[in-house]
DNA sequence: GACTATACGGAACGAGGGTTCCGTTTGTCA
DNA sequence: TGACAAACGGAACCCTCGTTCCGTATAGTC
């Protein structure tokens, strides 16, 4: 069932682009175009009415029936992996940009406040996958593996920089981070426990 | 609903003790002792199966049939209530012996390792009243509005004491820490991580 | 030991929602 | 423009789970 899934959505991956020879088939215009409203429609649902709403709802929003929501992702799993997995490497391309720039200390504190925003908006999906038994470390792994090596440069960076304590683990801040933004708070609550984390792991001043 | 089980909630706390005279009627020593088997049972099964576990499955760990559960708790949300709550009340009872204590600093501080390793055990029962649109806040009003007050308690007097910054807000601390343990990680990180929080609150000792 | 209120057990009911199936529609290509 | 593979729509299926109901068992009392 999730293996096919990873077939059918590496078939849309780069279904598009049509470069490769391996590419079985690109989608066909208007089944391309439904893709990308269902997944818009799934986030906006989900957000909106929690992930325990049925996927009709996900396939009204989105102007489809619910045959077509099913005929591109296989299971309701398959909607919420996608719609993380998008998420994830979005904030994966953030790391990339940060780490290119010049301060190190700014570079990490500006993306956690960024990978809040994310975590906060995104926590019911991660919830209900949660909740599901989806293992999102196993089931993302590819974009949980590079999103986490790009916190991990981002961290060495400050490290090295002095701006943030040796013995900080990536895995801790990660956690630190979503779990702050866990709870439905606005938007400048979430903001102030950030700056309490980054408070947090950012090296005294005063030390060595 | 939720009014009766408060009220069967209420006849059960004072059954044993059978003292005041408006106690409708104790309850049967079976039948208490069911109650809190099924409490017990429920509290592991949501525990490990997560919350979407079956009615079923908590009467079959409890030893009953599914009829006894509703007995004594009307709905399943009842029966979250009824745990929550008697976690709830025995954070109230440590912060309450915390306060006693002569040390606030150290009061706050070992208060919020508890309450983190209660918050990550107890983690997903609250994501699931929360998904189930219960709302925590008002359904167990008075014990969050005690442990509020606790906390808020522990954190003045650690404040008096120039052990915490005075622009920590008592909700801020107790998100930050619920959430802190939310990913399932084990003790020994969730307790890293709340030792970054409250790294994160704690006052810079060369200020002022 | 008998009687009765209380409690128990678990089959049965109904709702909700994920998933399937197949007749219909439409994009694409020659 | 015609043919056909691909995609769509949504009714129907089926399973899970919360909840109810009622016949049976038992604690408590005289």
């Amino acid at each position: 069932m999730a293996a096919d899934n990873a077939s059918k959505q590496a078939t849309e991956a780069d279904g598009r682009a049509g470069g490769t020879a391996a590419a079985p088939r690109p989608l066909r215009a208007d089944a391309a175009k439904n893709r990308e409203r269902i997944l818009e429609a799934a986030e906006a649902t989900f957000t909106a009415e929690g992930v325990a709403a049925p996927i009709d709802a996900v396939a009204q929003r989105a102007g489809v029936g619910v045959g077509t929501v099913y005929r591109h992702f296989p299971t309701k799993e398959a909607l919420f992996e996608a719609i993380v997995t998008a998420r994830l490497d979005e904030l994966c391309e953030t790391t990339r940009q940060l780490a290119e720039g010049e301060a190190p200390a700014e570079a990490v504190f500006s993306f956690l406040q960024e990978f809040g925003r994310q975590a906060s908006a995104k926590q019911d999906l991660f919830d209900a996958m949660d909740a599901a038994g989806i293992d999102i470390k196993s089931t993302c792994a590819a974009s949980v593996d590079e999103l986490t090596r790009g916190i991990d440069l981002l961290l060495e960076r400050a490290k090295v920089a002095g701006a943030v304590r040796d013995d900080v683990a990536t895995g801790e801040v990660m956690a630190l981070i979503v779990g702050a933004c866990h709870s439905k708070q606005d938007d400048l609550v979430c903001q102030r426990m950030v700056q309490i984390v980054c408070d947090g792991i950012r090296k005294p001043a005063a030390a060595s």
